[in-house]
DNA sequence: CATCGAATTCCGCAACACGAAACCCGTGTT
DNA sequence: AACACGGGTTTCGTGTTGCGGAATTCGATG
């Protein structure tokens, strides 16, 4: 009776909850458990709940000095993330679209997940016989060339982090020797871009460039995959270095320095 | 068992709700359910209902197309709100100082919230009788010359909308007659300052001017409040001009185009 | 038409969120 | 100093309601 309001499937301590965090997220600055329970008419003691809650998952700060409550870093990050991936994509479109018609091949990009790298946009080649991912979909880092463009660029430990973990086996060709795979990601580091052959997927290949945000982080990368065999190796290499240079460019506009070479 | 880790006070259902938030946020493009539950080892059923409460409080979007959700409205406005606070709090912050100095009096900085003005900064003077709001505070829109100078800036609907409100007595000298006080802010409107006289604390004046955004919209307003036996008029003018001229220059940085006067 | 995978709905159970009230603590008051 | 007050924290018994397994529908695909 309370709140028939239509959907039943809405979980009552989560709506509420959120309402709680909109509250103290658009208050614009610090406030109390009291003022909170009072404007939402939630019981002070489920407001301190939630309140918990919402610090517990860092959405919410809580200043112990005042025992107020601010926006957390959670939803920064959030915020930012998102921030940075709409950007990304609305940056590297066009780019995309010009390296499809250079090399009539689809084109990915895709951003750092957690261990995994996921596909934010693509362009199609407009071919009977072309390579297909999903937007939204996740592969592996070590066998894709996307990951490793991006592992590449990790620091160091955050890149040991990721290749202790299992590394599944896509293919007959998955990388899985960590000696090996390391002493690509050194290639990769120099050559500014990867390439992975019939490891992700029998029969296809990818040539992948990192995208730097301001801090140097690789926090995507940009592809073109193809069938094996419609890349040859002297094609590979001029598609490797378009993507760098393509790559570069995003990156720069996402206020990256140029790395400096070697 | 599951998650004895510390807090007694979190409730399970927001946690849960929001490490399902925040996948989808992270994942950076649309994603499934089933997607959402596998990776987070919460039961289908359960993760069908957050993501299910998560939209309908909009915090997430559900494409009907796909099946697949992305970050939501909500999420983004709560976002922007609250960079554009922080910006003006910055933006604001060396102005204020300067004002405080040149008035020996304290300087506030207000945002606009549902109804109500929050104060989000404020500078002291530093003198024994001294004008005291607190940083977090709420005070009605109608009885300050903060709210005044937001109000008189606001899209006409809107502003009947405030004053349809019931409009709480703060003092003997508060504004009731909703007459008198859109004379005030066509008035206000004109001048390009608010002022007020004992209207929200008994022996306490105040002057504002409003901070609008790159819409024009009056997201917030600076203000210098006195004693009302330190401020004469002749006083008060001059300070309404130089709020009036410092806070056109934030709203100019925050992209605001020069209202064209009359 | 059959099949599979995914999303939705159903339903019975007990976990656990709820909120009143008690408690604690720091502030300001007499 | 004692006191009341307001806000935050803790306790605790109750019954709501969130849970998740299973059944069902839906929508692609062959």
């Amino acid at each position: 009776m309370p709140k028939t309001t239509e959907n039943p499937y809405v979980v009552q301590p989560v709506m509420k909850a959120l309402k709680v965090l909109e509250l103290v997220a658009r208050h614009g600055h610090e406030i109390a458990l009291t003022a909170v329970s009072k404007e939402l008419r939630i019981p002070k003691t489920t407001t301190f709940r939630y309140l918990q809650t919402l610090t517990a998952a860092k959405f919410l700060d809580h200043n112990r000095a005042t025992d107020r409550y601010t926006l957390g870093p959670q939803m920064r990050a959030i915020a930012r993330a998102d921030a940075s991936v709409s950007k990304i994509r609305t940056l590297a479109r066009p780019a995309m679209t010009e390296l499809m018609h250079e090399f009539n091949e689809t084109v990915n990009l895709a951003v750092k997940g957690n261990g995994t790298i996921v596909y934010i946009d693509l362009i199609e080649a407009n071919r009977s016989l072309r390579m297909q991912a999903r937007i939204g979909d996740s592969h592996p880092m070590h066998s894709t060339a996307l990951g490793k463009a991006i592992l590449a660029f990790l620091p160091e430990a955050e890149r040991q982090r990721q290749l202790d973990l299992p590394l599944t086996e896509r293919t007959g060709r998955t990388l899985l020797e960590r000696e090996e795979i390391e002493r690509q990601l050194r290639q990769v580091a120099r050559t500014g871009y990867a390439t992975e052959m019939g490891e992700n997927e029998d029969g296809a290949m990818c040539i992948g460039a990192p995208i730097l945000d301001e801090n140097g982080y690789p926090v995507a990368a940009l592809s073109i995959s193809a069938p094996l065999m419609r890349m040859p190796h002297s094609l590979a290499a001029k598609a490797g270095a378009r993507l760098r240079e393509i790559a570069a460019g995003i990156s720069a506009r996402l206020g990256s320095q140029p790395a400096a070479a070697g």
